[in-house]
Formats: structure tokens, sequence, C-alpha cells
DNA sequence: TGCCAGGCTGATA
DNA sequence: TATCAGCCTGGC
């Protein structure tokens, strides 16, 4: 077990900040994360923290996966303080961070989002990985799945993933593995693009929009200058940016100031 | 029963 | 270039 004391660090406002699908509370102050083929449990009171793996793994792994590296607080400092609306919206949400996922899984996690809730996508992406992924087990006996890689799914019918509840959505995950798996986009490339260019690479993929795009680039690409707009972000912009979100100040950090608003959004208000 | 949810595609004008 | 059905499905 790790022990650390984080600032600007809360697992309960990452997990309800929408970015990741697989991650969730167990009891009282405990939570779980599964990414890829990783099994994590955490705790948290305050700003102490313990992470239930190796020193190896937390340094190899999960210090980077929770972007622990990054001071959060310069990011807050920058914000204009006559904007009391995104000062407010980044007070309640001081605690969340933007994740380094793996990019296959993110990909699939946004072409399943579309249109969507996310009881339904975390229940669609348990079914996929139940189904298609390897079966794992932790230490101490517990069973999970990984998430399943681009060459398991790209042999399915188009259809065949409407078993795992994802609808209309089954032909763009298949067609969106067999792309990957036929070489015609290629993941490793696109981790190494700037965000225009990684951008320009994802709208390529069947299934594939402005806005899961952007989703895809912020949290598996780490492209803070990525700025998702779904319809939550719009009728926050409509209300409190009638003329436009001042993108020139937060130029590069515009996917954090994207997800404080997300999240009061989703949960500031009462 | 009908509507909606973290959009996108493809047809049409 | 813009607009708009239609798409899956479960919960309310």
């Amino acid at each position: 077990m790790i022990e650390k004391t984080i600032n600007y660090f809360d697992i309960s406002q990452i997990i309800n900040s929408g970015q990741c699908f697989r991650m969730g509370k167990k009891e009282n102050n405990t939570y779980f994360v599964i990414a890829g083929d990783k099994y994590l449990e955490i705790s948290q009171v305050g700003k102490q923290c313990s992470f239930y793996c190796t020193e190896q793994e937390f340094k190899n792994f999960w210090e980077h996966y929770f972007d622990l590296d990054t001071e959060y607080e310069g990011y807050r400092k920058c914000i204009n303080p006559r904007d009391a609306y995104l000062m407010n919206a980044a007070e309640f949400g001081s605690g969340i961070r933007i994740l380094n996922q793996d990019l296959w899984e993110m990909i699939v996690s946004f072409l399943i989002s579309q249109q969507n809730n996310i009881v339904r996508i975390r229940k669609c992406i348990q079914n996929i990985s139940e189904t298609y992924g390897e079966k794992k087990q932790t230490e101490d006996g517990r069973v999970y799945y990984a998430f399943p890689e681009a060459e398991a799914l790209a042999g399915l019918e188009e259809d065949e993933l409407k078993k795992c509840n994802l609808g209309y959505r089954s032909k763009y995950v298949v067609r969106t593995a067999r792309s990957v798996v036929n070489g015609e986009i290629s993941l490793s490339q696109i981790s190494e693009m700037p965000y225009k260019k990684a951008k320009e690479e994802l709208l390529k993929l069947f299934g594939v929009g402005e806005k899961v795009a952007d989703c895809i680039c912020l949290f598996a690409l780490h492209q803070t200058a990525a700025f998702p707009v779904d319809t939550h972000i719009n009728q926050a912009l409509k209300r409190h940016y009638p003329k436009g979100f001042p993108k020139r100040r937060y130029k590069g950090c515009e996917g954090i100031m994207q997800q404080y608003i997300f999240y009061y959004e989703l949960l500031g208000k009462e």
C-alpha cells in the first residue's frame, strides 16, 4: 500500500466528472478503478490517500494515470477573478484531475457515450469487457475483466455488440476496431500528434464526431486544449458566456475549465 | 405511452 | 452548406 498526501485530488469528484466509466465506490471512503487490464483500490480521507498497489506499480502506472505530477492550483489561479461562475465551478470541482487513460479504451467508451446516459454507458462497457475482455484476478481473488483489444472486436458482425446493449453504436465500435486492426489508423501515431492533427485523424473514424473526438483528445491524449461541447456544456455556455467562452485567456487549458464547468453543471446545482 | 439521454450519419434541399 | 430524420434502449 502506498500512502500519499495529495492536494487538489478527490477521487469521488473524478468518478463523477464523467471521464472514466470503470471507476466506482466500494464502501465509505474506498473506491475501485479498472484501467485497461489493471485493477486498483483507493481509500481517501481529505488529502490522505491510500493506493493499494506496489510502489513499482504506483510509480510506473497510477501516478501518471491520475496526473499526480501536475500542479492543478496553477490552473485555478489563472481564472479571471471577475468570472464568478467559473471561479465557483473551479472551487466546487477543485479535486478533479484529467486522467491519462488508454486511447483505444477511450475511443470505444466515447463512441458508446453518444445519446446515452452514464449508468447505461457503464453497463455497456462492463458487458463488452466481460464478453470480449480477458478475465483477470487480483492477488486477493477478486475477478475483473480487462478492456477488450481492438482485435477482439474487429472480427465481429456489425450488429454483434447489440447483445451488449450498444444499440446502433454497435456498428461504430466494430468498424472502428477494424480500422485500427487493418492499419487504416495508427493509435501510436495519433498519440504523438498535436491536438488539431490528432483530432483530425480521430474524425476519420466511423461514429466519431466533434464532441467524441474532443473527449478522446482530452481524456486519453491529455490534450488539455480540447474543449468537448455536449448538451450540458452547450446550455452552460448559452447561459453564462453568450458571447462565447474566453478560450484565448485559457489557451492550452480549456479542457480543464470544461471539466470544472461540466462537473458544476452536473452536481453543483441544488 | 412517449420522451429523453454526455451525437453521429446520411439523405435532402 | 445547413437541416433533419433515424438510430438502440432503459428509466421516468
